[in-house]
RNA sequence: GCCCGGAUGGUGAAAUCGGCAGACACAGCGGACUUAAAAUCCGCAGACCUUAACCGGUCGUGGGGGUUCAAGUCCCCCUCCGGGCACCA
């Protein structure tokens, strides 16, 4: 051969994924069927693999490669085995960065955000990502988001959406309301170093809390989801047993109090679904209501605690100047203290009001303090304090001087130290009547006598809040009510109505100013703003608030089954057929956000007739971060990995192979640029291989296999095993780090068995069944690499509709294992026996070992442990 | 403070049911090919001790204890790292 044949061979096995991924990309993009899922008809059972929808920055980071090749992974593997597969992809294009861009460059947020999305939709291409793009959904476009609008009215038709005023959380650079969910210690999610103030605004609310039982019960039932973000949920919705009790305010109160509806007495109630009736509406002042889950311990309290917000805190502070000093300073404090990261930390301070109340259960009469550790906005924002048996109270009571008084007792044995908060194996002592009953059993009973007098009730508190989805924002969903001006029989003037269905979508504005100025931009729209009343047809305004962005994500994924239609916002039929979502897929920071708004919102379309389904996601799977140099990759840290960079310099099948390969995906995975070199090589290899070996291949067809040659026996033994881990890892556990590393053994062992296959000793047949699996099993991780080769080998059809092989376990059989043989458990031999060998024949086996023997020798064999298949211990002394 | 993860060679990791710890890679070292380098291929490779070398030995999965013939894996205690919740009454 000469030196210029050689080269050229060279050249021609040389894996090039800058010319081979191009060229596939181009082939499979003109056919826009390629990846389309089939009709409910198809006769195959349904896949419905879903990855989280990115919001569309412009540009893909790691963290969207990771998830976005396990995705892409299961589906081809799904496609494989016989399934119709439905994997879309949409954007979530609806926030604040793209006012902030139009602030900044002088763009139309719709252009800066259409532009973004064509960006990235040519990055997933470039990717070779599997999805369906005739379902894409873009969540700023009115063809969605007026079904958002649709979605608000029903809800407010059922009393799922209602205004109200209320303290909410505001983001100075926002500039808008956050959700509750959206501040994070006292820090807008999205502004880390922005401390959310209060304000009072009428906002729009969702009344999620309907569903908080729901909502939690269901946790229990999702046992595909990972039990981190199960019980983070549980956690978020925070659901307490209690009860409330109210004590009357001695004197009652000379003024009216100017209760404030978001610490009046029931706060926490009026976000449940009309609450349960009570008492002392009237005169806010004349009873304090307090919620306690520990009602047992009601004859040790020894004084109640009021919020420096609460009503009555406010009428006693409007009668005394100093008091009313007092309680402000209390307010500041905790203030402060919930903008800081550490509210737990604050040092408890009240103050006495000079006031009493009465304990309904022994009339005794307690004092009144304000305490700045008690919050107004949980539960009724007052507490009867009982120091011996709560250690926020023992602590506030020591401090002051505070009598504590003992009401509860260990059933047996020594009484503990105070405070004393366990409730198992514990009774009521110093509470009359009540003294001998467990904890339990008391609180049950107390509450109901709380009732049965009128003086209390048993309830349930959730720290869960109705979601408040007005933002004061332009790029959003307009909220599709208007003000009427003239007011209508029976509504006040500027009354609330509703605009009919017919009216959707409300359409936001196109040419718009976008400035930093506070209040919602629309307001300053004049075409936008004035409209007429649907029911009088007078002069009205619009709502200019838009819809929270979370809205969008709480749906999308059922318009992916119906994206074009336009009369609803996606048939029952289809959605059915399709959800439950079989395995969503995303990061961790979703876990009480998006996916508890999603799973709220699938069960009001349930309650409104849309679906059968109570939950969104039979599994749910989230994926680990992306980490470089040991932190979370970010700009200011000066560690991002550019996947372009990646994919120009290795291909995307290298990248994407080394985002599972070099980390379980369950876990953080450390991104190490030698290691995708090391996957590129390791294509290379399989790509010379299977070039070398097409020719053979392509003739090898015949199935020949009948008298089988060592080599053939040995190769075809590691492939089946190969198949049988791949396809275990596809079924629950993912590893696919250890299914790439089988892959890579297998072709390992077909490297070195190369000298024996090139000298006659394996079968065409062998070769080719070898060649074309393997190019199979890479199918999913790797797919241009895989279509590529299977077009080489002269295989027809499309690589990754290809049928997934099946292990043959007569193949994959070992005839002769290796069995460790131990002596006081330690390593002294390997044996080999046959794999079908008996306990009896392998202990044989290792007792006849030379080294086994020579170590025994002159000692007694106590015990011989036989595992077959895995091991002989022999216990020597 | 409470609840969940995690800690294994120089690095990423593997060991799926209590059974050979370190598969598979990365980086490294040695060799082949080359005028040379790159690429590629072959080989070595947990630490320590012993030896001229082979051979051989000891230790080793964050630390300490326990159960067991056998522990990275199970039990108890502790340390550190990451995440969530947190005066939620």
């Amino acid at each position: 051969m000469s030196e210029i044949e050689t080269n050229e061979t060279e050249r021609q096995a040389r894996y090039n994924p800058a010319e081979i991924e191009p060229k596939w990309q181009a082939r499979w993009d003109a056919d826009p069927k390629l990846y389309t899922a089939e009709g409910h008809d198809s006769g195959k059972p349904k896949f419905y693999c879903l990855e989280m929808l990115p919001y569309p920055s412009g540009q893909l980071h790691m963290g969207h490669v990771r998830n976005y090749s396990i995705g892409d992974a299961l589906a081809r593997f799904m496609w494989m085995r016989g399934h119709n597969v439905l994997h879309p992809m949409g954007w979530d294009a609806f926030g604040l960065p793209a006012e902030n861009a139009a602030l900044k460059n002088n763009t139309p947020p719709r252009d800066w955000t259409l532009q973004n999305i064509a960006a990235m939709k040519k990055q997933m291409r470039r990717m070779g990502l599997s999805y369906d793009w005739s379902t894409e959904v873009a969540t700023c476009l009115p063809d969605y988001y007026r079904w958002n609008q649709w979605f608000f009215l029903k809800m407010y038709e059922t009393g799922l959406a209602y205004r109200k005023k209320s303290k909410v959380n505001w983001c100075p650079d926002c500039q808008t309301v956050l959700a509750n969910e959206q501040v994070v210690n006292g820090r807008c999610w999205r502004h880390e170093d922005t401390i959310v103030e209060q304000r009072d605004l009428t906002q729009w609310f969702l009344r999620i809390t309907k569903y908080a039982d729901e909502l939690l019960d269901g946790l229990e039932k999702l046992e595909g989801w990972p039990e981190k973000v199960r019980t983070m949920q549980r956690n978020w919705i925070g659901r307490s047993e209690g009860a409330l009790v109210n004590f009357a305010v001695e004197g009652g109160s000379s003024k009216e109090a100017t209760a404030d509806p978001s610490t009046s007495l029931r706060s926490a109630q009026d976000d449940t679904a009309g609450g349960t009736g009570q008492s002392a509406q009237g005169d806010a002042c004349s009873v304090i209501t307090v919620f306690t889950t520990r009602v047992d311990t009601i004859y040790g309290a020894t004084s109640v605690q009021l919020a420096p917000d609460h009503a009555v805190a406010k009428a006693f502070a409007a009668e005394d100047a100093d008091l009313a000093a007092k309680i402000e300073a209390l307010r500041e404090e905790q203030k402060k203290a919930r903008e800081s990261d550490d509210f737990g930390a604050i040092e408890k301070h009240g103050v006495n009001t000079g006031r009493f109340a009465i304990n309904p259960f022994n009339g005794e009469r307690v004092p009144i303090w304000v305490g700045n550790y008690i919050l107004a906005d949980y539960g009724t924002g007052a507490i009867m304090s009982v120091p011996a048996h709560d250690e926020r109270d023992f602590e506030f009571a020591q401090k002051y001087g505070l009598p504590v008084r003992r009401v509860i007792a260990a059933e047996e044995g020594e009484q503990p130290d105070l405070p004393f908060t366990a409730e198992e194996n514990a009774v009521l002592i110093n509470s009359r009547e009540w003294d001998g009953l467990s904890c339990t059993e008391a609180q049950q009973k107390m509450a109901a006598f709380a009732k049965q007098n009128g003086f209390g009730e048993p309830t349930v508190t959730y720290r869960l809040k109705d979601w408040g989805v007005s933002r004061q924002r332009y790029w959003g969903t307009p909220i599709p009510m208007v003000y009427c001006e003239n007011g209508h029989a029976g509504v006040e003037p500027g009354g609330v109505v509703a605009l009919p269905a017919s009216a959707l979508p409300v359409l936001l504005p196109e040419s718009i100013e976008i400035t930093q100025e506070g209040g919602s931009p629309l307001g300053k729209v004049p075409e936008f703003l004035h409209t007429t009343c649907p029911v009088c047809g007078g002069p009205a305004r619009r709502e200019t608030d838009t819809m929270d962005t979370f809205v969008d994500s709480s749906w999308y994924f059922y318009r992916y089954t119906d994206a074009k239609d336009d009369t609803t916002p996606f048939s029952s039929e289809k959605a059915n057929y399709w959800f439950p979502i079989d395995q969503y897929i995303g990061g961790v920071e979703h876990a009480i956000l998006h996916l508890i708004y999603s799973r709220f919102w699938t069960k009001v379309m349930r309650d409104l007739g849309m679906i059968n389904n109570d939950e969104p996601a039979e599994r749910l799977f989230t994926q680990g971060m992306v980490i470089k140099d040991g932190a979370k990759m970010s700009k200011s840290k000066g560690n991002v990995v550019s996947p372009d960079d990646m994919i120009a310099r290795y291909g995307a099948d290298a990248t994407r192979m080394y985002a599972l390969f070099a980390a379980p995906p369950d876990r953080d995975l450390e991104w190490q640029e030698e290691g995708v070199a090391g996957i590129s090589r390791f294509l290379g290899r399989v790509y010379r291989l299977a070039n070398k070996y097409a020719e053979t291949t392509r003739l090898g067809r015949i199935p020949s296999l009948v008298s089988r040659t060592q080599t053939d026996q040995a190769l075809l033994r590691t492939l089946h095993q190969t198949i049988a881990k791949i396809t275990l890892d596809f079924s629950g556990r993912w590893h696919f780090n250890t299914s790439i590393a089988a892959i890579m053994s297998l072709v390992n062992e077909i490297v070195a068995a190369e000298a024996a296959i090139d000298a006659g000793q394996a079968s065409p047949a062998a070769v080719a069944e070898i060649v074309r699996n393997l190019v199979l099993l890479l199918a999913p991780f790797a797919p241009f690499f895989a279509a590529e080769l299977w077009e080489q080998i002269g295989e027809e059809g499309v690589v990754f509709r290809t049928p997934w092989p099946v292990a043959d376990e007569e193949l994959a059989r070992e005839n002769e294992i290796e069995i460790p043989v131990q002596v006081n458990g330690k390593l002294v031999n390997v044996i080999k026996v046959p794999a079908d060998a008996d306990q009896d024949e392998i202990k044989a086996a290792a007792l006849a070992d030379e080294k086994v023997k020579a170590r025994v020798e002159g000692r007694n064999v106590v015990k011989v442990i036989v595992v077959p298949g895995k091991l002989v211990n022999l216990v020597v002394k």
